[in-house]
DNA sequence: GTCTATACACGGATAGAC
DNA sequence: GTCTATCCGTGTATAGAC
């Protein structure tokens, strides 16, 4: 049985991380968003903001990489889960007022250089993002070196059009990296594809 | 005549910015490691941490991207413009051990939803990158519009890339970025780049 | 387990001597 | 122009009543 309290307090922390960063966001801010007593965050978090957030960037971070997931999942073949999953993020953006993107991004590079725990934890969310990513593609004709390749290219520029997106407040960063992706998509299925069926052969 | 002391202030800040973020950085911690007396950096900037912040974003936004048209610039085509890019990001990262990369990445997501001068900063500096690198882009061949849509989704890979090789201390991500784009250039080309010369007949 | 009061340091910012 | 002293708010964190 988890506290509905301490439920509240980290789906405060993830929204409010999100938006303006860990360093940004103060523990009372917390506190008061959650609706609940500042000592409640050092009763279910004694490590304090770094332990709070450590949880927070691994869970909401998890839970956006099933998010994405379940794009690919529902895809018939890679071309339409890369159209899918940018239009997807676009217009999730647009609908928040370009204000919730990835929930880990600000994070990990305030923390990259200044906090080795969290860097860590943010590390280990982009490396299950990719593992899964492998797994999951819908491209099976693709070796397994070239689908590692790709995911991290995939979330390379998912990654990077949130910046410029949210910095501009325009959805064509995410156009142009959902393109930019199709068009490397279809230019390793047509190379490698062809090359295992040669292989078949 | 510029003075000494607001020069350092200026190069301080842009490099505490550009490893730790803005909100992560205090006033305090700038005074001392550009060897200045507190008080200089209210003389010097009177709007305080947020005048101090917009100057350095839009001057070292300004020279991050007259660096990378360096690189088109001395680049016969596009393919290799594309790799030294990438190469050289590489390579700067991991001599900074992966403190430095974009200068204003950080603070782009921080004050994107909390700061709207500063937010107006940042999307000016990605504006100009983007039309510069429209401008200069080895790639005579390919009409404007698909210049501005690659020019956008290389810069989403650049970012990107820059957010996961920071946490996971790897290159990884920026190898795996400038497959993509190079894939994605091919492409381009290929494409139009024949149309345009059927067009030409 | 919940909540309030408070400690103590550091944040940004200002005044004013030199 | 340079530098020091200081203000006040907010930061994180803790103590302890309930």
């Amino acid at each position: 049985m988890v506290s509905d309290t301490r439920r509240r307090i980290v789906a405060a922390t993830a929204e409010l991380f999100r938006r303006q960063g860990m360093t940004g966001t103060g523990v009372n801010q917390i506190a008061t968003a959650a609706r609940a007593p500042f000592g409640s965050i050092y009763h279910f978090f004694p490590g304090g903001k770094s332990q709070l957030a450590e949880e927070v960037v691994r869970t909401s971070g998890a839970a956006y990489g099933e998010h994405v997931m379940a794009i690919f999942a529902a895809s018939p073949d890679l071309p339409t889960a890369i159209e899918t999953a940018f239009a997807t993020a676009a217009h999730a953006l647009v609908a928040a007022g370009y204000a919730d993107a990835c929930p880990i991004e600000t994070i990990a590079l305030e923390v990259a250089s200044t906090n080795e725990p969290l860097r860590l934890a943010t590390a280990d969310v982009f490396a299950g993002w990719i593992e899964e990513g492998v797994r999951h593609l819908p491209a099976p004709e693709l070796p397994e070196p070239v689908r590692r390749r790709f995911v991290i290219g995939f979330v390379d520029c998912l990654e990077g059009a949130f910046v410029l997106a949210r910095a501009m407040r325009s959805t064509e960063p995410l156009e142009a990296a959902g393109r930019m992706v199709l068009l490397a998509a279809r230019a390793e299925i047509a190379e490698h594809g062809v090359a295992a069926e040669q292989r078949g052969r």
